[in-house]
DNA sequence: CATAACATGAATGCAGCATGAACGAGACCG
DNA sequence: CGGTCTCGTTCATGCTGCATTCATGTTATG
């Protein structure tokens, strides 16, 4: 999951960023409205994260004219307590849920990945594909009830294939969203990574579209 | 365990201040309502001490005001006043418990851990996780019925452990709620402390989860 | 059948973690 | 008021597990 943070408290953005990390979410941060606003029209992020004190103007107004502008992304508000007014304004830009200051970063995390989840249609936290379930907060699996222990890198790759399924997703997408790198051709961490959770969830739930990239599957090929 | 208490009389705030740090309470002092305010705006606490007899305005003003900006904190009520009537104000403001003047400090103590204790759901004031119990009173430790001699300082990090129980606590989340101090990146504090605890309490019952904290169990993989 | 795309076992290097030992401050006792 | 002891913290070192790479085998496709 790649998360835009949009916070201009270096030390605010250094604490949470760190946290987000912690629980397997890719961090990039922008200080300023500017910033945020050139970066999320150039780049795909799973869901942001807006302080609404910012130096360059309040935050509702960028995210506004995201929403006119047809930016569909996830929005995840920080604001002070005191301003609650602003919770009422904030939705209405367009905020799709809100974090009050001050706040443990265990809570942001929580509503994010909610955020996330809802985003991609599922209502409940636990995605199930066929007898694989995958816990969106823990980052814990089942297979036909028994749990599978993964590496926080395969728990990442899972979880986006989980997300994103029952839709193909290509190589440089999980480049893109599960390492946070420019897809450097000639490396194939990405085949190996897939192998690795092939023979911790059985292979057959992992379907490969050659030229196109992966899909998760319940293991059962639909003739 | 940290600890916002509101008290404007000094002596008052000193005696009851060391009373909670002796009972292994991290105390933060506010001598007003609207410092307290602040505070309770600005930082994360897992508990507010509030004496209702305060400079600036009826305590349980503020307590309102907190709970109708959706502040959940738990608060235990400091009154002098005895008369039924206030106490059900008090109460109707969102107190969660009361401690009437003249008060031992133990009481306070005493009713703070409880306070604290069902905050985090656990109706029993001994926490069990697995073999382990931990008398959240009386800050002592058993490990299969027999009794583990813990310092005041591993006592405070398993205490916050144990109330989070199975959930995993990030190191940053201990540096904050059992140091009270800005997390300083070189030291690895906490580290050797868990090491300690594990040395006393078997390895088994601190989990590690690489890159993500620590979690408390019952000392059993489940396989 | 040739070639490109993919799969996977084994090797490697590094970041995060564990822990023994030393140090210093404060408490307690004489 | 001085000595001793306990405990919290830091430092240094060794270890473990994991992400990544490499090399080689396998499968699709024209």
């Amino acid at each position: 999951m790649k998360v835009l943070l949009v916070e201009d408290d270096p030390a605010l953005a250094e604490a949470l960023g760190e946290a987000l990390a912690g629980g397997g979410v890719l961090v990039e941060r922008a200080a300023s409205g500017g910033e945020a606003d050139f970066l999320v029209r150039t780049e795909t992020y799973d869901a942001a994260i807006l302080d609404l004190g910012l130096p360059d103007g309040d935050g509702t107004r960028w995210l506004g004219q995201w929403r006119a502008d047809g930016i569909a992304l996830p929005v995840l508000v920080l604001t002070a307590r005191t301003r609650w007014a602003d919770k009422a304004a904030g939705f209405s830009a367009g905020a799709d849920d809100y974090v009050t200051k001050p706040f443990e970063t265990a809570e942001v995390l929580f509503r994010l990945r909610a955020l996330v989840r809802r985003s991609h249609g599922h209502a409940h936290p636990v995605l199930r594909i066929g007898d694989l379930a995958f816990d969106t907060h823990t980052g814990s699996v089942t297979r036909a009830g028994c749990p599978v222990s993964l590496t926080a890198q395969e728990a990442r790759l899972l979880a986006y294939l989980a997300h994103a399924a029952p839709r193909v997703v290509s190589r440089s997408e999980l480049a893109e969203h599960v390492y946070d790198r420019d897809h450097e051709p000639d490396s194939n961490v990405i085949d190996v990574q897939v192998s690795r959770l092939r023979r911790k969830l059985g292979a057959a739930h992992i379907e490969t579209l050659r030229g196109q990239g992966y899909r998760l599957t319940g293991g059962e090929e639909a003739g």
